[in-house]
RNA sequence: GUGACUGUAGCUCAGCUGGUUAGAGCGCCAGGCUGUGGCCCUGGAGGCCGGGGGUUCGAGUCCCCUCAGUCACCCCA
């Protein structure tokens, strides 16, 4: 086989492709219940969108995204995810200027990295997001996690958790991040290789790290050296959680990947998942807008995993519509043209192409789904008519109609 | 980018220590049960044994390289 699908890629045929249409059915359902319009923007963007606002110490950036040159010389990124995007269109658009907050989404967002593929992780993915624009309030926070609960719950996702966490801001992180070098300083000999670089490069990471684990329980936490402000925001985004039901744990080492997070952190997690257990992430990102040119607009928001989503829903039957009626026949022309009046009546309709023997065509019948077959050949043809057969209703028994009324009326014909 | 495991019919897999025409189940096609699906029976088609190189009288079986899949690290959704 020399023409595989490129790595990290996948094809969805219809089987599939049914429960990413429910999905989605149940992310536009949730969004629109929250206030978030669709927004799509385009799967490239110009490279320095992603590179120079998504901050370039993160990996994503520094060694996964797939960046190419156009025949323009343009130098162009496929997105390696949807925030930077619907940012740069907030701004493009000019919104900012208009009636705040701003509330979109984006649905199937394919998001690309060049990464090793692994179970939960492929090189093109899809993202279902949500960003409010021109809020700093603490409910917009809420109501984004609170809108993913929902989401999870609504697919029937049983072992999940929510995990929170607070960053800071400009005002007080620069404080904070002196006393994690001070506290890191005299362990540094003895840590990995990537602590030694996350110490100058992005001290906040050093929290991530899964091999120094002592270092890490020892360490200032973040939610500790809060400013006024992001204290307050901090404690009564926690509040609003608790009034509203939402079950969540502070994770001091939670810091997220990318570097335009402020303050809200946070992220899901599920255990059904394997190594990639987080199903989605997302927080607040007040400096974002105006570092990328804007003016200061505050902004939240969070994207989802598509496909994790997918291998822990267990509501999401695929109720992929059958057929509703076969045309057996020994006679193709005949075939089409029943097929046609059923079609243009707005019935699923279809026949076999092969010219098959009747014993074939009803196997096909049977395993299309159909609940009726149309059966036509000569016997048929010399008392000019048809025999509709029943498929699924065991008691049935099949009758004849006559083929011209067939042709001219054949919803109440096939009796559909 | 690093590591481990895997790669034989459309699918799921057998093929012992290298040895004659590479097998099974399911699926598919044709036929039988007297034009009509599901059950049963018979027959049939279908395989550069992922690709390349090497060792050998001889390789699906051993060695090397490569590609792909899976899982883990890293990172993230």
């Amino acid at each position: 086989m020399d023409l595989a699908r490129p790595r990290g890629t996948e094809d969805v045929f219809p089987e599939a492709a049914a429960r990413w249409r429910a999905l989605e059915a149940v992310c536009h359902g949730l969004a629109r219940r929250y206030g978030y319009g669709e927004l799509r923007t385009p799967t490239f963007e110009h490279s320095e969108v992603f590179h120079r606002f998504l901050g370039d110490a993160t990996d994503v950036v520094q060694k996964e995204t797939y960046d190419f040159k156009d025949r323009g010389e343009r130098e162009l990124t496929l997105r390696p995810e949807g925030t930077a995007g619907a940012v740069r269109a907030f701004l493009q658009a000019g919104l900012q200027g208009g009636a705040l907050p701003r509330k979109l989404c984006y649905v199937t967002l394919s998001a690309f990295r060049y990464e090793r593929p692994q179970a939960g992780r492929l090189r093109e993915h899809h993202q279902f997001g949500c960003e409010a624009f021109g809020s700093a309030d603490p409910t917009t926070d809420a109501e984004l996690i609170a809108l993913v609960a929902d989401l999870l719950r609504e697919l029937g996702v049983r072992d999940f958790a929510v995990r929170l966490n607070s960053i800071g801001d400009p005002a007080c992180r620069p404080a904070y991040l002196e006393a994690l070098r001070d506290y890191y300083r005299p362990l540094l000999p003895g840590l990995c290789h990537d602590c030694q670089v996350r110490f100058d490069h992005n001290p906040l990471r050093l929290l991530d790290c899964k091999k120094d684990r002592e270092a890490v329980a020892g360490a200032p936490r973040p939610a500790d050296h809060l400013c006024a402000d992001c204290a307050a925001h901090f404690a009564t985004l926690r509040g609003y959680l608790d009034d509203i039901g939402i079950d969540h744990t502070i994770d001091h080492t939670l810091v997220r990947g990318f570097d335009y997070y402020t303050r809200t952190v946070f992220e899901f997690v599920s255990g059904e998942l394997g190594a990639q257990n987080s199903i989605l992430g997302g927080g607040r990102y007040d400096g974002l807008v105006e570092s990328m040119g804007g003016p200061p607009v505050p902004a939240a928001g969070f994207a989802v995993g598509m496909e994790r989503l997918l291998t822990v829903a267990s509501t999401l039957a695929a109720p992929d519509p059958a057929l509703d009626v076969y045309v057996a026949s020994d006679d193709r022309r005949e075939a089409l043209a029943a097929c046609q009046a059923l079609r243009r009546a707005g019935l699923a309709a279809d026949m076999d192409p092969l010219s098959r023997s009747l014993r074939a065509q009803m196997r096909a019948a049977d395993r299309s789904g159909a609940s009726v077959a149309v059966i036509r050949a000569a016997p048929e043809r010399e008392r000019g008519v048809a025999v509709v057969r029943p498929l699924r209703s065991p008691g049935a028994a099949q009758r004849e109609v006559a083929w011209t009324a067939l042709l001219a009326d054949p919803r109440d014909q096939v009796g559909a």
